[in-house]
DNA sequence: TATTCTCCTG
DNA sequence: CAGGAGAATA
């Protein structure tokens, strides 16, 4: 394909259209059209569709290699008809040409003033469609060495043209009024959302304070200019938005557990399995959103296990409350029956209901209040609460407070991941009512009752499969890395006999060493190409030793506490890969992209026997 | 095709 | 350290 177009076409082309420096080419109302008011190009002038059509005839050019542009693109862009020099040359576009004189003056907006909304939304559309029309010749001013792309894209480009051909045969009026009826629909939906917004936080006030009611909601809703601007009190604004989403959010969970309860308590007498009766439990329906894609059912968790498992119900259940679950749900049991599910909740339609967050599985608010209070959450002041990152559940989220348990596991891990995330966060801190309700009915249950509810539960025995890696797992590992950089999985399978191995857990492992040793030979790199900068000469000269900054380092990372006593070899290895690196370097064999790999496969072979107190699950 | 590894990013 | 991308490997 021939892409040298004259550089004249190129530039009338491209620039004419989105710059201001053609005065020449665009008349002057065309350009204040353009720039200064697009609401008037749209409603007048249909500037979309002549950009449109100058979008398809640049692509024709390039793609039949036609040299006309210069002249008919020119003559598009001031905004004066070519119809010659358009239906002559390309007949297959028969049908702009005639109906942007219809919808000049069949504009469904005629002179009406237009909301501001809609003026920036048009604009918007014709920016884009400005871009559009520049890109493919903007293309043709590179050189020759994107070819390939440039390929890539002209092929593009004419489906996009294509496209744009198909848009191009509907009437122009049609796509104007559907157009102009669909922003009309937008910002009709948009000031719907506002006005419930503002009536919720009237509502809200009201019943707090009624003499909130007047400057919040001045406040909340300038933008309708209730009643007047208030500027002093955005602190207790804000608080009292925190307080209020907090009361809301909690009186439809407590509203949702009733209800589930309720319905629960009428349908325990029913012949349901033992797998129903536990997911019908609202800690259960709001804890399990496991990882349920993997992981198959564990009926033979060890106790520990198990007792972890009930701090998850509280933790996931905290951490799920209003955070977006796209991750599938395991929330409804095996075999519901549908009216079961659907009437306790109206709103889940599926009985396997997957994407459904625990939250929305009992409480559906309107599509709109919800995402208003997304908002909320997401960019208000609870922050805290409202922007929970989106992980499994049975990732670390703990509410040590929450519970009253007093299992080991739970401290555990409590402690480990409250220092482990740094926004970690207290109930405390979620205010009085907070999601604290939701963890409730966990107090009241009975460990061993739990205990075996989540043995014969699958969905949580996948929870707990995946969480049978604690931190001390970790520490572990990290401590065996001082013997093997590279474990086999039958390693460590036997290295860790408390953990119950299934595809998660053994690639979470592996994940762990594959940190540990990037970790290892950026220090292995930095420290060789220290010695270099240094002038080292020798790589005898390079010795690691227990006093070695790189040793401190490397023991700084793996064995933190410094509670362990890094074997000899590990130093003999850790010497091993220096000079490994100081030879690469110095041979300049850096400039290879790959050249670390001889590397890996010198070092891979250097792993030596973990010792035997390692296997024991109660090491560390 | 699934798994593993490295590299990169946050 | 997790997650994702991309390449290598089985």
């Amino acid at each position: 394909m021939n892409l040298s177009l004259p550089d004249q076409t190129m530039h009338s082309s491209s620039e004419s259209c989105l710059e201001d420096d053609k005065p020449e080419v665009i008349l002057p109302c065309f350009r204040r059209n353009m720039h200064e008011d697009p609401l008037a190009a749209y409603s007048n002038g249909s500037i979309i569709s002549q950009l449109l059509r100058k979008t398809i005839h640049n692509k024709r050019a390039i793609d039949d290699n036609h040299f006309y542009l210069s002249n008919s693109v020119a003559a598009a862009d001031s905004g004066q008809e070519d119809e010659s020099s358009v239906s002559s040359k390309d007949s297959t576009i028969e049908a702009v040409s005639p109906s942007d004189h219809v919808s000049t003056g069949v504009s469904p907006e005629g002179d009406h003033p237009l909301p501001d909304h809609l003026k920036a939304k048009r604009a918007r559309v014709e920016n884009i469609i400005r871009v559009m029309a520049g890109s493919p010749n903007s293309r043709q001013h590179c050189d020759g060495e994107r070819c390939d792309t440039d390929a890539r894209e002209m092929r593009e480009a004419r489906e996009s043209c294509r496209e744009n051909k198909r848009k191009q045969r509907l009437p122009q009026h049609q796509e104007h009024k559907e157009e102009c009826h669909k922003l009309k629909e937008q910002l009709h939906s948009m000031q719907r959302l506002l006005r419930q917004l503002q009536e919720k936080f009237l509502q809200v006030y009201s019943q707090e304070d009624p003499e909130f009611i007047v400057r919040e909601a001045a406040g909340a809703v300038s933008e309708h200019d209730i009643i007047g601007n208030s500027t002093d009190a955005c602190y207790i604004k804000s608080q009292n938005l925190q307080e209020t989403l907090k009361q809301e959010l909690s009186k439809a969970v407590n509203d949702c557990i009733d209800r589930v309860f309720k319905k629960v308590s009428s349908s325990t007498d029913m012949d349901i399995s033992p797998q129903q009766r536990v997911c019908s439990t609202p800690e259960m329906q709001i804890s399990l959103g496991a990882d349920r894609k993997s992981l198959a059912p564990d009926h033979s968790q060890a106790e520990e296990m198990s007792k972890s498992r009930s701090s998850e119900l509280c933790e996931s259940s905290e951490a799920q409350t209003s955070q977006d679950q796209t991750e599938a749900l395991s929330l409804v049991v095996r075999k519901p029956p549908v009216t079961q599910v659907s009437s306790v909740t109206p709103t889940v339609k599926r009985p396997y209901a997957v994407h459904q967050t625990p939250f929305q599985f009992s409480y559906t608010p309107p599509l709109h209040e919800s995402h208003i209070l997304e908002h909320l959450l997401k960019y208000g002041p609870h922050s805290n609460f409202g922007a929970l990152p989106c992980m499994p559940p049975s990732m670390d989220r703990t509410s040590p407070d929450s519970v009253d348990l007093s299992w080991d596991a739970v401290a555990m891990r409590s402690k480990v991941t409250s220092s482990h995330f740094g926004h970690h966060h207290r109930p405390s801190s979620m205010g009085a009512v907070g999601v604290d309700g939701l963890c409730l009915p966990h107090v009241k249950m009975e460990s061993g009752e739990l205990q075996s509810l989540a043995e014969r539960n699958p969905y949580m025995s996948l929870n707990i499969s995946f969480e049978g890696l604690t931190p001390s797992h970790l520490k572990k590992a990290k401590l065996m890395f001082f013997y093997t950089r590279y474990p086999s999985s039958n390693v460590l399978k036997t290295f860790f006999p408390d953990v119950k191995f299934n595809r998660c857990i053994t690639s979470q492992l592996i994940k762990w060493f594959s940190n540990f040793r990037e970790f290892y030979y950026i220090q292995m790199e930095k420290f060789a190409r220290q010695a270099i900068a240094e002038g080292v000469r020798d790589v005898k000269d390079i010795t690691v030793s227990r006093d070695s900054e790189l040793f401190r380092a490397l023991n700084m990372h793996y064995n933190k506490a410094n509670d362990f006593h890094v074997p000899d070899r590990f130093l003999e290895v850790a010497e091993i890969t220096l000079h490994e690196f100081y030879n690469a370097i110095s041979a300049t064999k850096d400039s290879d992209s790959s050249w670390k790999k001889a590397i890996y496969k010198v070092i891979c072979k250097l792993d030596s026997e973990i010792p035997e107190e390692f296997k024991t699950s109660s090491y560390l």
